[in-house]
DNA sequence: CGCCGTCGTGTGAACGTACACATGGACCCT
DNA sequence: AGGGTCCATGTGTACGTTCACACGACGGCG
């Protein structure tokens, strides 16, 4: 007979039990791996959960345990795509392997969008939770919001505040903007422009607090960043004005995005990358290498980041406490959208 | 005293119910927007609920209800970006309006990997499942798990393989395929390349089928098409290739980031678009419009599929039945990868 | 004036599992 | 031989909620 036969309920642990001949605490025994139970038992429970096409009920074991096993996900949908995602994905690989889940939230930039997100999260009994896209208003937002969790936060800053129970995780930020930063410098480049992302948004800030440090260590010139979204219509917007401009020989652009905007509006205005003026991004998307021209960008290994988190979201589960900030070196791609300044800037 | 003061253990249903002087089964009701009740008295109970903090129990309510109110999303990897983060936020956000979660499983394009996602989906007891990235072997996998469940999937050409429990929706990949290759066709190419997707991708076959049906409509000579990932690196690898040949004026690529890729080979093979080759791309990720040249391409409403089919879902948990096939149509967006061919071909 | 229907509310059971404890047998030590 | 220990397995109960049903009060109607 087929496994999913007889009446419309699921067969439970009492039916496996009754198929193997034993008591449904054997079984249960069996499902959480039990030292102490026979051999020759947990193989006739096992042959009669497979008989009966048993899968054992979450929402009762969640229910007696008042463990959820989910861990929460909170995302923004501002900062899209190619990060986050492959944040995500790697993090639910890593959470199923353990036997967690994810439930992923994404939420917009306003205070109210991020409380409904917290409550979302809540109402589905997250057991910790980590923050994909920091922002400074989403940790306003935890503090209020009384939830007392263990929480991993993918930026390098904030983990100070909340000692014992956050743990910071992520690529350096700050100094992956120093090493975008230093290979401008070295390659001659003495009037560097930051067109950086939104500065309540952690890792926009700390890349441009990185590429200020590195610019101030050389002695050169600041010269204000141009603030705005991580998009390349910003980019564009910002190029067109940075070429009215044109008191700068190279760009340390946010993000790739970015770039590709500054890309852009650098062509449309008779500016030659990297003959008249250098451009360099942030994040290393797949597309990078195929910008025109190939875009010299800092890599950031967001699976290891993902995955990373996840170890130690369910390590402070188990343990109840959280280690220290740790990061992860990003790499420099050099490509062809830099090279030295033309000789009017040297 | 701060709500969450008192024991360690969480308030439930006859903790509200002893502060609201009332029984627990008229919280439930509350709880369950139950028309029979006293306005006065659920004014109360609110306010009991307000004051205790309390939360229900998702846990024990899917244990009685034997209803996991939560959607199997089933994402590839592969295809990551983009699109289908578009379409999972949107429905991530429709589903909460509904009372729903999403349980989303990205897998692998191994058979392995999607049976493996499978078991993740029902081990947390989807009570329907939304296909994002719908290959065939995804079919087949779901076909032989004996899983049955509304299920929805992001194509147009599955839905009458299992009438009644599958509902189709998505965009029109065959009619945007076609005003692509149309729109080359008006602008006088005569000899036209297709540089689709992996055939067992059934978004990409689609866009193929679209093209050649216009083609041979217009009876145009078909060329076999190049078959590939939907990456700007293999777009790269399929340019280069092509430039040797020269034997076209015109791409259709299967999606933005190929046509990235083709663009990035043609610059490099000194090869201009739109002068010497047109090309088109498809979904008009918000990066084409900065493309060098600005992209020509088809746009699909990412968010509006995301959202519909979610409401598709919902409405066949409810009433048990699945409507016919609908579809989406994109729109073209023409902007400068594409112009007339050069005088030698026309 | 007694009956019935409706409204608002309460009581008992059930969902499927894990934990605490109980049981019975085999074995060892003195 | 007796007691203690450990092993393998079984029994009772609790988790927090909803469902089916029961119940009293009230009003309308014959």
């Amino acid at each position: 007979m087929p496994p999913e036969a007889g009446k419309g309920r699921a067969p439970n642990i009492r039916d496996v039990a009754a198929l193997a001949g034993v008591s449904y605490q054997t079984v249960s025994r069996v499902l959480n791996g039990s030292e102490k139970i026979r051999p020759e038992t947990k193989q006739r429970v096992l042959e009669a959960i497979e008989e009966s096409g048993f899968r054992p009920n979450q929402a009762a074991r969640a229910l007696v345990t008042s463990r959820s096993r989910t861990i929460g996900v909170l995302s923004t949908h501002q900062h899209a795509h190619f990060g986050p995602q492959t944040m995500v994905h790697a993090m639910e690989v890593a959470a199923a392997e353990s036997g967690y889940r994810l439930a992923v939230v994404t939420t917009g930039t306003t205070a109210a969008s991020i409380v409904e997100a917290l409550e979302r999260l809540q109402s589905q009994a997250v057991e910790a939770l980590v923050v994909v896209a920091p922002k400074v208003s989403v940790f306003e937002a935890i503090e209020d919001s009384s939830l007392d969790l263990p929480l991993v936060t993918l930026d390098s800053s904030i983990h100070n505040k909340r000692p014992g129970r956050t743990h910071s995780f992520a690529v350096d930020q700050y100094e992956g903007a120093r090493m975008a930063t230093r290979h401008l410098i070295e390659l001659g480049h003495r009037s560097i422009i930051h067109v950086a992302g939104p500065q309540d948004w952690i890792e926009a800030d700390e890349r441009m607090q990185g590429f200020l440090y590195e610019l101030s260590e050389n002695d050169l010139p600041v010269r204000a960043p141009i603030l705005g979204e991580l998009s390349a219509d910003f980019g564009y917007r910002a190029g067109l004005e940075l070429v009215r401009r044109r008191d700068f020989s190279a760009v340390f652009a946010a993000n790739d995005h970015m770039a590709l905007g500054l890309l852009h509006a650098f062509r449309d205005e008779g500016l030659s990358v990297p003959g008249d003026v250098s451009v360099v991004g942030f994040d290393d998307i797949p597309d990078a290498a195929h910008y025109l021209p190939p875009l010299t960008t800092v890599r950031q290994d967001f699976a290891a980041v993902g995955r990373r988190s996840v170890e130690i979201v369910i390590g402070a589960i188990d343990t109840g406490s959280l280690g220290a900030l740790e990061l992860i070196r990003p790499t420099l791609m050099v490509r062809e959208s830099t090279a030295p300044p033309p000789v009017a800037w040297r």
